[in-house]
DNA sequence: CTATCAGCTGAAGTCGGCTTTAAGTCAAGT
DNA sequence: ACTTGACTTAAAGCCGACTTCAGCTGATAG
């Protein structure tokens, strides 16, 4: 697959695209010949498991770690940490989340009832 | 109660907090005759309002936007607006975040087995 | 009396995460 | 031949949300 290919199946730009393997966000893509990007199976999975991250707040810094880890397919335990330090953000977040929600609740059931007395 | 208290209280500097009264993130806070915030009951609601939106994520503009209209006592239909929007948003990041917490998850595991095996 | 904390404005600095620009080259498709 | 879309590096630019600084004054506590 191309990078345009690539950047329309998951609603990128290719500059982005571009970007997250310059900096080691995705380990490198394979080229053709010419050295033109041919994004295979794997790259995809790479791009769809960064963007996952991304999406949900996790930090580019751990990604390109556990990244550089997966290419040198060393320290197996310590991806395994990063996996979970950054599982242990998420729920935390998801728990804010959630807290603020109720908290949103209550207030628009308060404007709720004071619209309709007003009526 | 003195900026300090406030800020220590919430866990944030007096400077953040004065540069919040100051963009409108909270109302103007009452002062002493000689000029220092002495933050009530209703400011430190205010403060611990914003914090518990802001951790969440929610729009800085939109909580401005939503503080100027409660000063104005004004547009409760706007302001219930403006909390059900956030609302969604923070709900759509909910379910983001529960989606890539699953992913880690099963990748965790996977990992856990594979350490497993490897003894 | 001095240290500490408070106040002010306004601007500059910082940081993360892109995004764009410059200034090209290269190759495949019509 | 021409268009399209790919490629390169390095640097600059941008945005949001603080954070800090500069350069003061003024009040309170020990």
């Amino acid at each position: 697959m191309t990078i345009g290919e690539v950047s329309e199946k998951f609603q990128m730009t290719a500059d982005t695209l571009r970007y997250y393997e310059r900096i080691g966000l995705i380990p490198p893509v394979p080229r053709k010949k010419n050295g033109i990007r041919d994004f295979d199976e794997q790259s995809c999975k790479w791009v769809a498991f960064v963007k996952c991250m991304r999406s949900a707040g996790v930090q580019i810094e751990a990604l390109i770690e556990y990244v550089s880890l997966m290419q040198k397919d060393t320290g197996i335990e310590r991806r395994k940490n990063i996996l979970i330090e950054q599982r242990a953000r998420l729920q935390q977040q998801a728990e804010t989340l959630r807290t603020t929600i109720e908290r949103l609740d209550y207030k628009i059931e308060h404007y709720e009832e004071l619209l309709l007395k007003k009526h």
